[in-house]
DNA sequence: CATTCATATAAGCTGTTGCTTATATATTTT
DNA sequence: AAAATATATAAGCAACAGCTTATATGAATG
């Protein structure tokens, strides 16, 4: 079951705009180490550290270290709360859904 | 198309527990008069009323006047930019997915 | 083991957020 | 039009969020 603070989490951090930049690059390149994403970040090497660690205490990510670099992945289940959360407006998103349903199921 | 600027804009939103409680209790009763909402809500009268407009600003509710009262209900549209953006990690929600796809399909 | 590289933490500053009380604006009722 | 009802706005405040610079920790390398 999700919690409301579970899914208060999950919106506070993905609503901040650099920190979602961290999240959805991530996301693109499967496993990245913190290096390469303070590479290529507008903000410093402290503040990709803090967003991480929101998106860790989020559950949106989980870290591997290896060596002296430590690579992030996205968790799958850290958007759970979300999605739960839209599933009881299924009736407001019906339409859009439909669409995201023809994608799920490879009609390219 | 859905902006970056607009998917903040929601997160960001919906991010509050108090405000979101508000949208909650809109998409469960259909219509509501503010009057009504400001009642059974822990906070203040100008403070719902401050929330209803950072609904609205969201997109996520639409208001009919009538006489006095000023009664909202969840805009269909407004979820949009959350939907949109959940369709790129697809992949990371599958399962959660399918089981939200059976619950649209109405088999109980 | 001293240095370099990768990441985290600390402290402080600034802007934003959510709330309050007080007051203003609309609309209806008497 | 005066009073009552419904909602919005204004102003101020306390808490928080996100950033920075400076420093600490942890791991690899010379």
């Amino acid at each position: 079951m999700t919690t409301t603070t579970q899914l208060t989490n999950v919106l506070k951090t993905l609503a901040d705009p650099t920190r979602r930049a961290v999240f959805e690059r991530i996301a693109r390149e499967g496993e990245v180490a913190a290096t390469w994403l303070v590479q290529g970040s507008k903000v410093s090497q402290p503040a990709v550290s803090q967003h991480l660690r929101a998106l860790r205490d989020a559950g949106l990510v989980a870290e591997r270290r290896e060596g002296r670099h430590i690579h992030y992945r996205v968790a799958p289940k850290g958007l759970g709360p979300l999605i739960d959360w839209l599933g009881h407006y299924q009736t407001f998103w019906q339409e859009r859904f439909e669409n995201l349903e023809k994608l799920l199921k490879g009609s390219e």
